[in-house]
DNA sequence: TATGAATGAGTCTTCATTCAT
DNA sequence: AATGAATGAAGACTCATTCAT
């Protein structure tokens, strides 16, 4: 077997392990990505794992190869897209911002999951495809993310830049107003996906801000 | 559709072409609710029509007999739904009154909508099931409200009680926020959907007169 | 609906409900023994739904209209036969006579039901294809068969009719003998089952009444 | 089959023709016996060429190095089974013996079999998953079998040793108890595999010398 | 009107087997 | 000699829908 650029001098057995764990993790990632892709586009029943196959130029068992079920296929698709945002989330921890910041920092990194290939199936599809095991652990994930911009609210009424009657509400009209983003934004569309955020967060910027405008 | 001519002697009343015209309505929007609820409770693909005659405590043929396929079903509910809407959106039809008012009686009504039997299927159920032509159908409806919205924002910036930056995408903010109600709310919680339903829109509405307060 | 010799004077509601009770339960028994024979012949694993559903002229679907899954097909067949055999057994309860005719009327019986549809699969196919509780349903069943001999073996120790060194291997023995009977016994050969099952009768009649005929 | 004809300088003890074809045979003999004991265990359809492989921790691949398919596998196991019963009975075969030890010597054998891993799958796992031709081999090699019973109880009859109504009846009646031992019979049980083969031939020994015991 | 029975058309999933290295 | 990856072929099971009564 002809090496790539040549054989490395030391450890190129596990040098050739480590790549094929690597190519192995790139290809169901591919998969995963392709389903992504599909299941938002014409829904996760109407995707069979044989036109996910036939878009990757493989046969199904391939698929199968790579994944346990279909339902693993959803699951890992929006694990992934949360477990992304966590990260996402956690390396730009700006403790220090006013809540109001760090309350548009964190709608424009959702904002941004939700309009990408896996958040999409995050607010289109829905989990009632998924056991009970996954829905559980997806849902409280989503939980996660909803008590983290409460948190910030709150923060936000006590460092005076955030001003809500009832952050509950609040917070849920926020995550629709998003999630909603994906049935109309089109990226085909004027704008751009970093604008139509930015756009909505604007809105919520505001009604956040509305209190607060008479003492400035 | 004209019955056979005559009635049976005694019963006729039950027999009655009218009567029974009206049974079969009645029973026909029965198998929507149920349907409905089923639906928006597992989701399109997971209720099965077994599922909705057993809830019935019919046949599945029966089904059958009053619709002629689940997708009309499905169809039917979204449909009825919206037609519901309008018909109470024409039925007080403010034209006098400010913009604003009209767009908090608007949302007021879609909000009833969208957390009712029928409403519910309209924001938790994709439409991808449906065959062209309905779905088109349906779509055109949507945007339908989408234009009355934009409009009566349109007409709040002449009159003066709306001000938003960006009237596309404040709608869909709108939208997105009232869609996602049903995905959260309880009847059982401690909020009514009316509550809810204004909490949402004064959010909306304090964006809308956001600019305006100072000016007053 | 022309019911079969005219509808009977009353009840002919109940009755047509009890006759369709009635077909549905001729035909499942349809299905178990075309299933049965087919197992038997080629092998659970080697026979499809569909070569059952072909050999009785119907669809595939039709079979699951009457049976859960593959599986519960082979163990109803077990389980049927096992209960016949039971009922069969307890019918002629002949607790007067001596062991050694019990034994004989029981295996006159076991080899019966061995030789029968419903039982060959008992022999031939194995349980692995069950799941865990209902292969121990199964395996219940059968041993409290080898206990029902055991015990006549027992008494026919007391009431000197039988005498073998070890009942539990000879126990075993019988019944090897009767459930390796389908592997070679064919209906078209020169004996009847009757025969064949009386001739291996009489081999371990022979054996338990070996000690005793010195007495005699 | 003839390698390649020159050996490489050192290893040449490792890779000298015959030792690696010693090896080869070894590991392909390997695979049989772990494929014995899986099948026997869990059946041969509930047996993947995964499970075997990974219960020897190898690949599957390595597998089919070794045999060309699972079929080949099942056959190969019950005719190295018999095939090592041939040689044994060939070995000692004590032509001068009465019938009636050669008939307890052959069971004896036979018995070792039958409890041995290989012999398992004869028992066990039924012919019908192989290929006509390869059943018919193996067929026609147990078949081979009953006919040296038979000859031996035919001599049996006259050397006066034997005594049995019908020999084919008798004849299958040991196979079959002998080849549902494997069905019963556990390692870990109280009696040894020998003691029981000597039980179970202590039965058949009987019924053979019956109609003797009065004469002498 | 209503329903027990039947079915066509899939879809997921599995597994023995092969390919390329 | 060995293996990660890939696949053809098949089978169980489901479900919307229809038939016949």
């Amino acid at each position: 077997m002809s090496k790539k650029p040549a054989g490395r001098k030391r450890h190129n057995i596990w040098e050739s392990t480590d790549l094929r764990q690597e190519q192995h993790d790139a290809k169901r990632r591919l998969i995963l990505k392709q389903a992504a892709i599909l299941f938002a586009d014409r829904g996760f029943h109407e995707t069979t794992i044989d036109q996910i196959a036939e878009a990757l130029h493989v046969s199904k068992p391939t698929i199968y190869y790579y994944i346990d079920s279909k339902e693993e296929l959803l699951y890992d698709i929006a694990h992934t897209g949360l477990a992304d945002l966590n990260e996402a989330l956690s390396r730009d921890q700006n403790a220090g911002l006013p809540a109001i910041d760090r309350f548009a920092q964190f709608f424009t990194m959702y904002g941004r999951l939700i309009l990408s290939e896996f958040g999409v199936c995050l607010a289109l599809i829905s989990d009632r495809s998924l056991n009970p095991q996954s829905r559980r652990r997806l849902r409280s994930l989503k939980k996660q993310f909803e008590i983290t911009v409460r948190k910030i609210i709150d923060e936000g009424r006590q460092d005076g830049t955030i001003c809500v009657d009832d952050p509950k509400i609040f917070t849920f009209a926020v995550f629709g107003a998003f999630n909603w983003a994906p049935q109309w934004f089109s990226s085909k569309g004027s704008s751009s996906s970093d604008q139509v955020i930015a756009d909505l967060l604007e809105i919520f910027r505001k009604v956040a801000s509305q209190g607060l405008a008479v003492r400035q």
